[in-house]
DNA sequence: GCGACAG
DNA sequence: ATCTTGTCGC
């Protein structure tokens, strides 16, 4: 799967924010969905002692949510964590690590914020434009807004809001464990991408789909703590 | 100036 | 993100 978009590479701060306000325009935040049959998870792990990222992507069957197939890709930093510009920092990799994926999912879910965002434009938003593919954002913390407490069963929402904007959920995924902040990314609307997340959220707080590729990217930091700086 | 701040 | 396995508690 390659990008269908494509756009110049901010070289510094100002221009990533000029980019980021220019690219929030094209987001759509309703359902344009296909039959949902695969589900894509993406994660990022840091080496601290190098400058290396390693980045994962992995495919789920949307209805059994068993893995069938998934890819990773090692990279340089290339700009530092930045809140608001986060995507600038992991894309790279994760553009890679996609673009070797033989399966082009249905829907892809994020490890991040999706719309919940300063300028409306969270990681999950940047990979969903680029690829033309429906996108949620899912946090395990929050980055902007302020909410109620949200009910205590699995499924249970409460609005995230900054200002008169609702710009996500806090979403309870497990009956009495904390919520994750789930947002549109690309082509979703709101409720759907909660519908989603909850289904994916089958036994743990947060989705298989990220649980697997966090639980491959740390196989794969492992496995190359000596070697490879990049790919 | 102070506090907040995805991973 | 990362340091980190078993362990105390409901």
């Amino acid at each position: 799967m390659q990008p269908r978009l494509h756009h110049p590479w901010p070289e510094d701060e100002a221009a990533a924010l000029a980019l980021q306000r220019q690219l929030a325009g094209q987001v759509e935040r309703h359902d344009r969905l296909d039959d949902i049959r695969l589900v894509a998870g993406l994660d990022v792990a840091y080496d601290e002692h190098s400058d290396r990222l390693v980045a994962a992507a992995v495919v789920l069957d949307a209805h059994t949510l068993v893995v069938v197939e998934q890819a990773v890709a090692v990279d340089v930093a290339r700009f530092p964590y930045i809140p608001g510009l986060f995507s600038f920092r992991e894309l790279p990799p994760l553009v890679q690590a996609l673009g070797r994926l033989s399966l082009r999912p249905d829907l892809i879910v994020c490890d991040g914020q999706g719309i919940a965002h300063p300028r409306r434009f969270g990681l999950a938003c940047h990979v969903g434009l680029l690829f033309d593919v429906p996108s949620i954002g899912c946090g395990k913390t929050r980055l902007l807004g302020q909410h109620d407490q949200a009910g205590p069963e699995r499924g249970d929402s409460t609005p995230l809001r900054d200002g008169d904007d609702i710009i996500g959920s806090a979403l309870r995924t497990q009956r009495g464990i904390k919520p994750v902040y789930v947002s549109t990314g690309h082509r979703i609307a709101l409720p759907t991408a909660c519908h989603w997340i909850t289904r994916l959220c089958s036994k743990y707080r947060l989705p298989e789909t990220t649980r697997m590729a966090d639980q491959l990217v740390r196989r794969e930091m492992a496995a190359g703590l000596g070697g490879r700086k990049e790919d």
